[in-house]
DNA sequence: CTGGACCTTCCAGTACAGGGGAAGGTCAAG
DNA sequence: CTTGACCTTCCCCTGTACTGGAAGGTCCAG
């Protein structure tokens, strides 16, 4: 398979693909006598996994983790576990962060709507903030 | 007042005061015979609302907006609300898909915990994601 | 007059995941 | 033989808010 091909059937641009090739994601590929990268057609659910941890929010150099104990013949059972693990923990700091900023803002929006703006002193910009 | 010392007391460095100025956040300050500059001890509340800006999650753009049109000698309560009102909206958003996501992530762990890895196929690398 | 603390400008880099576009090579159809 | 689609490498750019560091100037105390 050509690059473009590839790229169609996985929902990706050839752009992603030598990146992805760049980062150590994905193997070099084999190529053409011309040149041309040939890609044996495994590669696309390789890119479906690496799309699968996308979708959960894993960062490329975690998913690359991954893929490598897996080349290495290993099993990366655990390892996706932890990965899991500690993204969900973040998932919920992060969620509960912004869960306070939006009461922040809320107050201050609220505040907005209720108070004169004539009461705002030029030295501060603006009483609303 | 030199830079320092306004880094100082605004709890800021003087590395993020020369960058305000070059983006339009401060005026530029009047310089000494030296060269140095040479705030004016308003700047302190100026970076203040900067300051609060950003704790409300708006952008240096934002900001800068906001103080443009005071500069202008308008009054920018209503940009402010409307400012607001957007982050309230973008929040919410964000927190939604975050939650979506968290549940994804939960769900994709759950299963790990309670399958067996042994039914793990080699060519989808790792049947947990 | 020298040392050290402070200041100046300018350039480059950080993290993240690619995208844009130039200059040129390859391949199949007409 | 040429056209057009596809491919190659290469380097820079995107957005966000700074941070680090080099090379050099200024100021004040001792």
């Amino acid at each position: 398979m050509r690059i473009g091909e590839v790229a169609d059937v996985s929902g990706t641009t050839t752009k992603t693909l030598r990146f992805y090739e760049g980062q150590g994601l994905l193997p070099p590929a084999d190529r053409t006598t011309g040149g041309y990268r040939d890609y044996t057609p495994d590669v696309v659910s390789r890119l479906d996994f690496i799309r699968r941890g996308r979708t959960a929010g894993l960062t490329l150099a975690q998913i690359r983790q991954v893929l490598d104990i897996r080349d290495g013949g290993g099993a990366p059972c655990e390892h996706v576990k932890d990965l899991l693990t500690a993204r969900l923990d973040a998932l919920d700091h992060q969620i509960s962060d912004l869960q306070n900023l939006r009461e922040t803002v809320a107050v201050l929006r609220e505040t907005a709507t209720t108070v004169d703006p004539a009461t705002c002193s030029p030295d501060q910009v603006c009483r609303y903030l």
